[in-house]
DNA sequence: TCACATTTGTCCGTATGTATC
DNA sequence: AGATACATACGGACAAATGTG
């Protein structure tokens, strides 16, 4: 007798585990399922599947990592629908980044690009919020940097607001995704006071251009700043 | 008494597949291990890490859906290093965009300054192979609407040429990703082959500029191009 | 073509860790 | 503090796939 299995499933040979996963995933994309919602614990799956429990295992390991569901342990636990896909781009490139599938180089080169882009659709789009964010933003870098705290992180937070502010979630993923790996380099080199108050003064002007919907002095404000930080990321200073 | 536990294993409590897939992660990218090296079979790695079967399972899984191995099945089989990054990046931007946190709006607005950001790179940076590869794809389009096959998958893949034609890393996984979403987008609506025709032949013109290394027209054509085919997409005749 | 060895895929039973009530 | 419910992990077994002689 012919398999059933052979008859539905034609072409690839899928594992199991990749069918449950398209199936829950399925249901997650038709918003049957919904981010908040919690899936039945590995054993009731494994059940309701007709399939083991490692089987279920590695399905659910499989949405997890694809950022569809997260995973809690202990009772009253198990899978829950939540969307990390953001998170797991940006790892993602770090990834690629470790893996010399990208250089610094291109990092330069791209991120000049899309921010001189994304500006005209922050100064159209960023609304009182943005606005508070990114001046509360250069306060705390400031803070930071008189208080002799390495205020790198609020400086590539900056160009995370930014993206925001522009409320298109591809620029948000591209530039978080970018940062994440600047944020990665810049980690590992020694602090440089002197040029984390110059990068400062620089998103100061920016956003003053922004808000006063300046977008072609923003534009080549912005752009003599990554050139700078270009440069300053190309100084061979690393310490380690 | 304070557990040692807290001292040594300060933030995260990682579970043990976590940990060894880090472990295999770091070797591949310090370069210890390198694409094309096949790593040990479940079983070997198990007893090398003194773990259970199934947990090297799961620490591979995770390796595989991050896009560093793949997994071969039979005899000889077994992991492989392998860099799917670029494949797992466009899967996850198709999530993004099914889980409903990218609307096929905010790709069109992205796509059209990312591409237009793009053409100084192209014009500067594309060889004779890219330039060869953009005419077969034309020709191959013409070739397919000819004979009445839909060449909206050449016609996506011209601007992934083009992509390729900029030599940089993040045009070339941004646009792909996009691609991904359009390309799927796409399969759902029904051919038309005179606005497939009318594609075509901008992208024709658009090529014709970058061989010209004239940046500003080619600008504009591209710019054309891209609202004609936003306003295409907008169009509701949906099949499913 | 066939048999064989290797390796992944799947299942089961059991034990332990962990978070909640 | 104890009971409960869940994920995590282990070991053993067999099925299925795949390359080799």
């Amino acid at each position: 007798m012919i398999s059933q299995k052979v008859l539905f499933s034609p072409i690839k040979n899928k594992r199991t585990f990749e069918e449950i996963s398209v199936k829950i995933k399925t249901l997650i994309f038709k918003g049957i399922l919904r981010p908040g919602d919690k899936l039945p614990s590995e054993t009731e799956l494994a059940r309701q599947f007709k399939v083991g429990r490692q089987t279920v295992r590695e399905a659910l390991r499989l949405l997890e990592i694809s950022g569809l569901i997260t995973i809690q342990r202990g009772s009253s636990g198990g899978p829950l629908i939540e969307n990390t896909i953001l998170n797991t781009l940006s790892n993602l490139f770090l990834d690629a980044f470790q893996m010399r599938t990208i250089t610094t180089e291109e990092i330069a080169v791209a991120r000049l690009e899309i921010e001189k882009a994304m500006l005209n659709h922050i100064v159209k789009n960023a609304d009182q919020s943005d606005i508070r964010s990114l001046r509360e933003n250069i306060l705390q870098a400031k803070k930071n940097a008189a208080a002799n705290i390495n205020p790198y992180l609020d400086n590539i937070q900056f160009h995370k607001l930014l993206a925001k502010a522009s409320k298109n979630q591809i620029f948000i993923i591209v530039v978080e995704s970018m940062m994440a790996i600047i944020g990665d380099f810049l980690s590992r080199l020694k602090p440089k006071f002197e040029h984390s108050r110059k990068v400062i003064s620089e998103h100061e002007g920016i956003l003053n251009e922004i808000i006063k919907k300046n977008t072609r002095k923003a534009t080549r404000l912005l752009e003599e700043h990554i050139v700078n930080v270009r440069e300053n990321m190309l100084d061979p200073s690393r310490t380690h």
